[in-house]
DNA sequence: CAACCGGATGCAAACGATTGCAATCGATCG
DNA sequence: CGATCGATTGCAATCGTTTGCATCCGGTTG
């Protein structure tokens, strides 16, 4: 039964008694043709099974139904529904998705993009890794490429409002009382950890908020490793890469018997769904991440079509405010780990 | 600069001197062509920028180079890890991955599905929600099919071994002392959650434990929402379907006080990275997910070099005790929410 | 009645790569 | 010195589909 023959175009046609362009334009609803032999080749088709050869269409046809798409890491669900809204929109306009995972390493996503390219009449760079020059290299690929969170010429691009978003957070925390304030970073090779680092420093200096920074990454143990740090620091509120790291720190810090938020408040960007069910509920800045795929489709689409790069699209994130954070206090005492 | 001409074959045969067909072996390493033409032609292809049309090189060969995969939901971390696996060991192969998700839903899955074989020579279907049916119809496309976490009949088979992790499970909490366990289901399309029942039925028979079974779901706020239910019921230990159930149902009993692992034992399916982080951290069965998809590959490399199917390939889960389950008490009392 | 017309259909040429086979060349051998 | 041989290279067919163009047909018109 598995691995049967395929049918052709011109088995149907036999079948059928016609030539292959009749069918092929009976099949494609050519006004070409008439009605009663339309209807006799597609039940022909239906009885023998036929399944049109995409490669062949695509290959002949010339453009390419597919999109390529690389993010640094399948398992981060931020990326996932990225992915989602991308994979809906692209669906709906009858474009296939092709996913290559970076696995946060930027000499690997050149070589994804490298092969992408070779499938795919265009390229998305899910929050891309890679550096200046590989970004050239790909930017000079002939295909349309666009970038979400990454800011670039010559490219369509989708981002979350980064200013927005570290505002929103300062602000609500010196509403708190918080006056010094320690950032969990990310991957150095993130665009996006670049301008929430910029973002806050802008922010802090304009609310007069005294701003630490240390090294973190992207993942649950990231969060976890930078917790005798975290408690070493003079701050009195934790703003940290992402939800994952702000749940691996919150982790280490009830291993540790520190309050979360009596002695400290933890807060952090992307609002995923664990945020709600960590201990304590995490504070954190909701985005519309399913949109920003989409919007990156809109981008292709109207460069498809013949357009300019329409300017930038920037998404407002929105805070939500749970028990991760609360009224600064002094801290209760320096400890040692 | 973007969207620039493609440079083909004959191109290169043109500035290079000679044929396309010798420039066609001199790149793919024919031993018919002098090693200084190969290096000339390498040279000036090089130059040139060429790729090849992998559309028109597919359609050439007729065997085409990309494995289509359906997954229920992407954001859940079970999936991206075998996603994950899979997805390195078929590029190690020089294939390619079309992904497609289902969103949990059948009848969409055999949409994608009769979309994905269009474009694929292979279909890897993860933890299929298809009805009976809908999977004799995959079945008989002219691809093989591998499933993974589902057995069916002529085709590749990868699942995790459930009857020995239910078993893992129900002797580690009778060990505890629990003679009274809940399991919180999954969605009642997936095959994996039957399995769960059947094998915990079974184990629990001889165990000599009383198993109570609720409908529950695949996510967070499935277990959430099954929180007053466990509440009410007998049972001394809870087993979720997978951690995120798990970790959902967690965060409602912390909520309304209950003392895990103190007043009730939970545990469950699949160690997910925030199992770890989870409060309290979360006692699951480890199973190697990315090995899942590796052994799907390995089936499928079987079968397209002609050979038949494999036997099933099962994967032995293993236990990580953490803090969520503990021994077995009286129940506090009996709470009404 | 011949010329014409337009709708319906078939013929054949593409698309870009691979590959069996024939052609070519210089060198070797009898 | 002509035949033969092996190593290179080019010619041309091919994969399945789409599509411009020629063809064919019956019916209408002058």
């Amino acid at each position: 039964m598995s691995v049967a023959e395929r049918v052709r175009l011109i088995d149907v046609a036999r079948e059928a008694g016609t030539s292959v362009s009749t069918v092929s334009r009976a099949l494609n609803g050519s006004d070409l043709i008439s009605p009663e032999v339309v209807a006799h080749v597609r039940a022909v088709a239906g009885e023998l099974g036929y399944r049109a050869d995409r490669r062949a269409q695509e290959f002949k046809l010339g453009r390419p139904l597919t999109v390529g798409v690389t993010v640094p890491d399948l398992t981060n669900p931020f990326f996932s529904e990225v992915l989602k809204g991308l994979a809906a929109a692209a669906r709906a306009g009858g474009y296939r998705l092709l996913i290559g995972e970076s696995g946060e390493d930027p000499a690997e996503e050149l070589r994804l993009v490298e092969e992408l390219v070779d499938h795919s009449g265009a390229l998305v760079l899910c929050s891309s890794r890679l550096t200046r020059a590989g970004l050239e290299k790909a930017l000079a690929l002939p295909v349309p490429v666009v970038c979400i969170n990454r800011t670039v010429k010559n490219a369509g691009v989708v981002a979350i409002d980064y200013r927005a978003a570290s505002r929103l957070l300062l602000e609500h925390l010196t509403g708190l009382g918080h006056r010094r304030v320690l950032y969990v970073g990310g991957p150095a090779t993130s665009w996006s950890d670049g301008e929430r680092r910029r973002t806050l420093r802008r922010t802090a200096r304009s609310l007069d908020v005294t701003l630490d920074e240390i090294e973190g990454g992207w993942a649950g143990h990231h969060g976890y490793d930078a917790g005798p740090t975290v408690l070493r620091s003079r701050a009195t509120a934790v703003i940290t890469f992402n939800d994952l790291v702000g749940v691996g720190l919150l982790s280490w810090l009830l291993d540790n018997d520190v309050d979360v938020p009596a002695e400290l408040s933890v807060a952090s960007y992307d609002d995923i769904p664990i945020a709600a069910y960590a201990r304590p509920p995490l504070t954190s800045l909701r985005n519309e991440r399913a949109k920003l795929g989409e919007l990156a489709w809109r981008q292709l689409t109207a460069r498809l079509a013949g357009d300019d790069w329409p300017g930038p699209d920037l998404l407002a994130p929105e805070l939500v405010v749970r028990a991760s954070t609360g009224p600064a206090r002094r801290r209760a005492r320096i400890r040692t780990t």
